[in-house]
DNA sequence: CTATCGATAATGAATAGACGATTTCGCCGC
DNA sequence: GCGGCGAAATCGTCTATTCATTATCGATAG
């Protein structure tokens, strides 16, 4: 019935992208058209776009397919879309990326290095005032301090330290934390649980300049992560990154 | 027919999270269920879970609407999604974060300080090696470099160096970007170019040390931001920020 | 035993149709 | 002019159905 089924050709457009729309889903044929004509200068920052009714129409898909590829976009803050209103081109340019955070094994591998684990440290002492707001516990209660560092090929590729909070968890032995990571063994007791990240520059402190082999002072980058599960804070963690270590984000 | 129509509560278990799922979609619904009882250790990490089909009858929804709560999990690495073999808990913790880039007028504006910007350099010169690099051109081209701080009531919020490529884009007159700040003209000027991002950590070097008032080796946080259009890169941004400044990702 | 081929099962995508939610806009009474 | 109210427009979601894509598994020919 439509011109537009799977991969037909139908709403190629002349205007020649870089994008190999051969293989598209016909969604996506539609996202990419819309970016064309907004890139293109058709639909400037601010305007707003036909409808999903007109659109359907004009490329000849559902409008349910129509709907997927916008929804998209206002996903990436591409476009905003209000209901009777209508869908806007975002007029600034602030825009949505995708960080990917993964297990530091997993991230040292991915190079081809070896990867190697060591415990420096491991003591039940109460909370850092950092670690009291993170976790929202008091001083009276006592915590579990696990530092370690990550390396790839015996270099030192980052320093952690872990705060655990044992009324939301139970702990294991701490003599595990010598051979396992806690965020492995903290991934692998709870599931899923939700993440809060916050990335700042920082000066290597002693323990850390120590464990990273660098100056003390030297710039090192520092990704905080408070996970909580149904509300409760579990762990805080704070790792730091030697110079010239990057975090990469795709938009 | 269905037991669970738009927000009816037929879906809502008793195991009692912290979601409001009163006022859920059905597909939201569908999600915070399979999400609580990966949570709950009756889906382990690494474990498949129940068919679309059966997780549709079992929940008295439609299978599109099951898949549309998958898709969304797979979207955020939380369960990998393989045709015919099924849905499966992921077992790492490798977690995808969505960071907000906004515009840096609007992230002063938005914790409710005044804006100010100030362009302190503009110059056509050869590419520095970085940027030769970032935009694939080479050293007999011709770049714009724009430095620039931006203000937030008075105190130095950020410093800037952006170079622009004559060649992918048609420049304006110099003297504008000493009231309008580079990444705005641009954002105004080709709507939605594609980006890549690093983070990284530095020493404040000279002229970023005394446009950020800190003193010369400070860390302070890196922001790259490499702009292409059709495959042709357009700009090469460096956006430095004084320390205790944060990124913040939720995820 | 092994390679290949087909049946089968699971997700991915698309469609038409319906209804719901939200916001705008104009009409009407005053 | 103005305030309220209802119609209409638009996006958001859901359903049922169909076909496409991809991987697994087992049967069969060699």
């Amino acid at each position: 019935m439509s011109s537009l089924h799977a991969a037909s050709p139908g709403l190629i457009r002349t205007s020649g992208s870089e994008t190999d729309r051969r293989r598209l889903n016909t969604w996506q044929a539609v996202r990419a058209d819309v970016l064309d004509r907004i890139r293109s200068g058709e639909w400037p920052p601010g305007s707003l776009i036909p409808t999903e009714q007109i659109l359907s129409k004009e490329m000849g898909c559902a409008r349910a397919t129509v709907n997927r590829a916008l929804r998209e976009l206002a996903d990436s803050g591409i476009v905003q879309r209000r209901r009777k209103v209508g869908t806007r081109v975002t007029a600034t340019s602030s825009r949505r990326a995708m960080m990917s955070l993964p297990v530091i094994r997993d991230e040292i591998e991915a190079m081809g290095a070896r990867y190697g684990y060591q415990m420096t440290d491991c003591l039940a002492r109460p909370p850092s005032p950092e670690a009291m707001q993170a976790l929202q516990v008091d001083a009276g209660d006592s915590m579990i301090l696990v530092k370690s560092r990550h390396m790839a090929d015996d270099r030192p590729h980052c320093c952690e330290a872990i705060w655990l909070n044992p009324r939301a968890v139970n702990l294991p032995d701490a003599r595990l934390f010598g051979t396992v990571p806690p965020q492995e063994w903290l991934a692998r007791t709870l599931p899923v649980a939700q993440s809060r990240f916050s990335i700042l520059a920082e000066g290597a402190t002693g323990a850390c300049a120590i464990n990273l082999l660098v100056a003390v002072g030297t710039p090192v980058m520092a990704i905080e992560r408070v996970n909580t599960l149904n509300g409760l804070p579990v762990s805080f963690a704070r790792q730091f990154y030697p110079p010239h270590h990057r975090l990469v984000l795709k938009d």
